[in-house]
DNA sequence: TCGACATTTCGACAGATATCGAATTATAGG
DNA sequence: CCTATAATTCGATATCTGTCGAAATGTCGA
């Protein structure tokens, strides 16, 4: 009970659905998702991490970088049918598209110009 | 993006998710629902409230009584599945094994005498 | 019509949560 | 080694949420 409550409340916020729509299929790092979700780095760190306890992101640090993707294959089967669920359901939705339109703006920077440029723009 | 919102939200707190294990196959009164659940019946029904909002649970009063069902069939792809998602999370689960033995005593009593017998007993 | 009663709504309150900015940590490069 | 910087942790705050008991609502039976 406790494991799927975890995943309920992780899902049960609106930017950590945008965040886990916005993995499908690519792995990210924070800055990235920051851009797209247009909140304080620490906020999103916060929400990386309480998806990661779910089981339903994976972390993987680089450098001063940390990467996030989807849980894969081997994760529990409540956590991979509640991915696929939420990405069904997010593919029939309007503010999917739009962020995933905005992703793939993102993803033509490089992580390093990008994080550059959060720090240039205090706007 | 709405809807979606809605049925994690609705899941993700306990007492909801144990109400949706209890309808599993059966319909039932909200006070056959506060037997097992333990809690105010003000409480259970703003429960059941919330989760009628997220379509996730029918509602159907007759007389005084007030029944609640999980959605049917007809219900949009994204709640039949959440429904079908939480179900089989919960087959494996401890506590949903303990709720629905409780509930095997409490429906051998009739609805009638179960509300009289709360109303007995302000323990 | 009146009283009993199942349910819902309302008001209050405690505890949880989302958010930010500041401080901290860890790492790459000069 | 020292600085810049990506990320995380921390402290504060505002909002949201779960809970209860009291009051209101609607319905049955006398």
């Amino acid at each position: 009970m406790r494991d799927l409550l975890a995943i309920t409340k992780a899902l049960a916020d609106e930017n950590r659905i945008r965040a886990v729509a916005l993995l499908e299929g690519h792995e990210l790092c924070l800055c990235q998702i920051v851009e797209v979700l247009g909140l304080a780095s620490s906020t999103v760190s916060r929400h990386m991490s309480i998806l990661h306890q779910a089981r339903l992101v994976e972390t993987r640090k680089q450098g001063r970088w940390a990467y996030f993707r989807l849980a894969d294959e081997d994760a529990p089967d409540t956590v991979r049918d509640a991915i696929v669920w939420v990405l069904a359901a997010l593919a029939r939705d309007k503010q999917g598209k739009l962020d995933r339109k905005e992703l793939k703006a993102v993803l033509k920077m490089e992580p390093e110009e990008l994080c550059r440029r959060q720090g240039e723009c205090k706007c």
